[in-house]
RNA sequence: GCGGACGUGGCGAAACUGGUAGACGCAAGGGACUUAAAAUCCCUCGGGGCUUCCCGUGCGGGUUCGAUCCCCGCCGUCCGCACCA
């Protein structure tokens, strides 16, 4: 019955077209069972799967079995981030439609991930560029419009004057268009934006509940809101159209150490200045150029232009600072102008030193002698007391903030307040306005008379037109001959539809909850089934979304909770970021990459040589590196699973490091996986052998070496469930190991006959060592479960009860240190108390001997962990 | 500049809330089987004395009976943000 090597090639597509027969991944939307919710970032269709999905929806699925073999109803369902520059791109080089491109793309990788065996209910299946997706999603943006958290502003936005779009922030690298490389321009265009500022808050106070997050993903969204408390205060002008100026500040304590005012070059007063006087109008389009990449803002100088406005201190109507525009300060965060306290602030002193402005301390730390204090090249932005402020002095930081606070809360400036307590935020509303042709079409009709009208809902959805040329750069939808000639729904009369199409981050920031009820032709989910699957319990993806993605979505939730669509407003309880697969990287002298399927490896003792495969020149090494196909340090996924299997490709992505670090995929790694595969087949195989029938259960046994292959598979099954509980795929793994090895050493040890008890345990440890590793290496598992005797399938067997009787053990080491260095080890009953324990260290002779008759001080005693002597 | 994470054998790593440092694997070396190779099996594998000992978790200090783990100060690597008032 069983052959000495396990066959994968045979063996998966017959499990994989078992489990599709009889459904055994298809989610219920109720009963009895707890339900559960495991979820891998869906995929963008690029062409073919990559290692990195690979080792995503290994994860995933381990996730999914055991969650199932423990009785729950898991939904685990699989789709495709459709939209997106890509298929545009493409259709643009060689002339395939966007649409085709795509879903030529989906059925390869749908068709690769099913080579993978994953307990996916493919029923569920949903792409994006569907109109059946994106009806409901522009529906949505119908109910945001209406609910106030959809609207429509001028702003400034990159631009790309090649591929003539938007670009968002990531697709701009160093100044440049990411497709194009050209230098982008900054252009005020009316676009759509959600409000996601309404949650701002509410998306920072959240985080403290999700504490099933990653820390470094939580304090990432917290830095990206970026809340900083503050005030607002306003200075009366004096030469200027405008006859106040707010600011906002999170110093108002320094406020008697102010040189100047300075708003941003696109500030209106900025702007009425450049109609006043040219110098600062020429300064203000030296701006404009000045490119926004981190390179540039780092070495650029502080420099600004004097409007000739005057601004009347808040205290002292006679005190005059001047109002500069200048080109540290920003629009878009606070009121886009600032005062500069040279001494406190280390931009307002550059400023100030460029302009000679001066800078007065008014903050003295501590040790330091008020009389003495003094900045040249280093502003101070510590603590201290307050010095040369008026009624501030002598107060400490906080302090004169709250009594600033009061102060101008109290005093009036024409009839309001000088200033109020003000919280800003960085994080801006979300710019979703794409003038791209593949993606989600905006739902709205612009009309000379009636303005912005919404699609109505009968027209639903506003389909892409097919006959669409992407001969020349710019939106397709936009020279489209008749698409974009509507009437207006609401008078009748010729209007234009809306263009621009949405950022693909609005198609997965509810992707997950579609999921739920993704047939639903009338809405974009039901409320009671939605309510019933969400939260996702188990969300698992990239770093890399830390905060966009992650960010929308946790938004987009409450937008859907506000507007009804969903009783939640958290979408992800449980996430979990899983680290990247890298490769070494081979050049060969020309410098050109080589892929390392055209790379001989060979080991001479500890030196490493390289060759190309074709003709043998030599190839050096290179750094070790994220897989790119730039660099060709790619394996391609169905290589691997052609020649070793699905089941050796998932076990290496989860055994060789910690899940959220990166794996480095080597071939030496995938032959310790697959040695193992057949490892496990032929231990299964000997212990079959010997096993008692079918359906036979241990009792109680008094046979030693019977009970032995009891509590080994019982102690392992335990620390199995413990490690995949934590998601430690790595040390489950190992504990899987470990249990091989036990049972192996075991099974050699035995009398021939076994005895019957023998023959129960054997069985019994067999099928347990089978379920553990059977959420990695299904297929295995399926076949080793059918070697055992089973007709029915592992897929719907449960997940093995621990007796915990058995699995703790009733001797146990315990090293004795004396003065904390270990001079012996104890094997006791694990149940021993104190005294015997104590008593028996001291007795020891290894023990007594590092004591060489030195008096006992003490004897500290951890249970079950370590004893102590203290001489 | 600000914020964060991480530094353990030749390599990937393990060590639960402070309690035997190096589990499990990879590579390497030695051996068995074989005409030979592959596969498989056995042994060695942090360093040094090599029997019972000493040193060792980036470096320096501290707390503790006891520190990879906690505290302080350095050094290094990686990541995120970046003129955020």
């Amino acid at each position: 019955m069983f052959s000495d090597r396990y066959n994968p090639r045979e063996a998966e597509p017959k499990w994989q077209k078992a489990w599709d027969a009889a459904q055994s991944f298809k989610a219920e939307d109720g009963g009895g069972k707890p339900k559960y919710y495991v979820l891998e970032m869906f995929p963008y269709p690029s062409g073919r799967i990559h290692m990195g999905h690979v080792r995503n929806y290994a994860m995933g699925d381990v996730v999914a079995r055991y969650k199932r073999a423990l009785g729950m109803n898991v939904l685990h369902p699989m789709g495709w981030d459709a939209f997106g520059m890509p298929a545009e791109n493409a259709a643009m080089q060689n002339g395939s439609h966007p649409a085709k491109w795509t879903y030529e793309n989906i059925a390869t990788m749908r068709s690769q991930l099913k080579s993978m065996g994953l307990s996916i209910d493919w029923s569920r299946e949903l792409a994006t560029c569907d109109p059946s997706y994106y009806r409901h999603q522009q529906k949505m943006f119908l109910d945001f419009l209406g609910a106030g958290l959809a609207y429509r502003k001028r702003a400034k936005v990159n631009w790309d004057p090649v591929d003539q779009t938007v670009l968002a922030n990531e697709q701009v690298i160093d100044g440049r268009g990411w497709r194009s490389g050209a230098v982008v321009e900054q252009r005020e265009l009316t676009q759509w934006f959600l409000r996601i500022t309404d949650y701002a808050q509410d998306l920072l106070d959240a985080l403290e509940t999700l504490d099933q997050w990653p820390e470094k993903v939580r304090l990432m969204q917290k830095n990206w809101i970026g809340r900083s408390e503050g005030m607002l205060v306003r200075f009366e002008l004096n030469g200027s159209e405008a006859r106040e100026l707010d600011v906002f500040t999170t110093r108002p304590d320094t406020l008697f150490g102010a040189k100047f005012l300075a708003v941003a070059p696109d500030h209106p007063l900025a702007r009425e200045a450049a109609q006043r006087d040219p110098s600062v109008a020429a300064f203000i389009e030296d701006c404009k150029r000045t490119g926004t990449s981190a390179a540039a803002i780092e070495t650029l100088e502080k420099k600004g232009v004097d409007t000739g406005v005057r601004a009347a201190h808040p205290f002292d109507p006679d005190w005059r600072l001047p109002v500069y525009v200048a080109n540290f300060v920003l629009m878009e965060y606070g009121a886009g102008a600032i005062f500069g306290c040279p001494a406190h602030d280390q931009r307002d002193l550059d400023f100030a030193n460029a302009y000679h402005l001066g800078a007065t301390v008014v903050v003295c730390p501590a040790g330091q002698d008020p009389a003495t204090a003094q900045v040249s090249d280093i502003a101070f932005d510590g603590d201290g007391v307050l010095i040369n402020s008026g009624f501030l002095n002598g107060l400490t930081v906080a302090q004169a903030q709250e009594e600033v606070a009061k102060r101008l809360e109290t005093d009036t400036l024409f009839g309001k307040p000088r200033g109020e307590r003000r919280v800003s935020y960085k994080l801006r509303d979300w710019g979703i306005s794409r003038q791209r042709y593949w993606g989600c079409p905006i739902p709205v009709i612009h009309c000379d008379d009636c303005g912005t009208v919404p699609v109505p809902d009968s027209q639903l959805p506003v389909a892409l037109p097919d006959d669409v040329s992407f001969d020349r750069p710019g939106n397709p939808l936009e020279r489209h001959p008749t698409w974009k000639n509507v009437t207006c729904p609401e008078c009748g009369k010729p209007a234009r539809r809306e263009t621009d199409t949405m950022d693909t981050f609005v198609d997965s920031s509810w992707y997950f909850a579609r999921f739920t009820d993704p047939h639903n032709e009338t809405a974009p989910t039901s409320r009671a089934v939605a309510d019933h699957w969400l939260p996702v319990d188990q969300y698992i993806g990239g770093i890399e979304h830390a905060v966009l993605h992650l960010l929308y979505s946790r938004f987009f939730t409450r937008a859907m909770e506000k507007t009804a669509h969903l009783g939640v407003i958290e979408p992800f309880k449980g996430l979990f970021t899983q680290g990247m697969v890298v490769h070494e990287t081979y050049k060969d002298e020309s410098g050109a990459w080589l892929f390392p399927a055209d790379v001989n490896v060979s080991t001479d003792g500890a030196s490493k040589r390289a060759t190309a495969r074709d003709d043998g020149r030599p190839v050096s090494v290179g750094p070790i590196e994220k897989m790119s196909k730039s660099k060709r340090n790619i394996v391609d996924p169905d290589d691997i699973i052609r020649d070793y299997g699905a089941d050796t490709a998932r076990l290496f992505m989860l055994s060789d490091s910690p899940p959220d670090r990166d794996v480095i995929w080597s071939e030496e790694g995938v032959q310790g996986a697959a040695r193992f595969v057949q490892q496990i087949w032929r231990l299964v195989g000997s212990m079959s052998a010997v096993a008692s029938p079918c359906g036979t259960q241990p009792g109680s046994l008094d046979e030693v070496a019977a009970l032995e292959f009891r509590k080994t598979a019982h102690r392992r099954a335990q620390k199995v469930g413990e490690h995949l509980e934590r998601l430690r795929f790595n040390t489950a793994v190992a504990e899987i190991r470990k249990l091989a090895n036990e049972l192996g050493a075991l099974l050699q040890r035995i009398e021939e006959p076994p005895s019957a008890q023998m023959s129960v345990a054997i069985r019994e440890a067999a099928e347990m060592l089978v379920k553990l590793f059977a959420p990695m290496m299904p297929h295995l598992a399926e076949e080793c479960w059918r070697a055992l005797g089973h007709d029915a399938m592992l897929v719907s067997a449960a997940w093995p009860q621990v007796d915990p009787e058995l699995a703790s053990d009733d001797a146990i080491t315990i090293p004795v240190q004396v003065n904390g260095k270990k001079r012996a080890e104890l094997i006791v009953p694990a149940d021993i108390d104190n005294g015997k324990l104590e008593a028996e260290a001291l007795q020891n002779e290894a023990v007594q001997k590092a004591l060489e008759g030195r008096m006992v001080r003490k004897v500290i005693i951890v249970p079950r962990r370590i004893v102590n002597v203290v001489v």
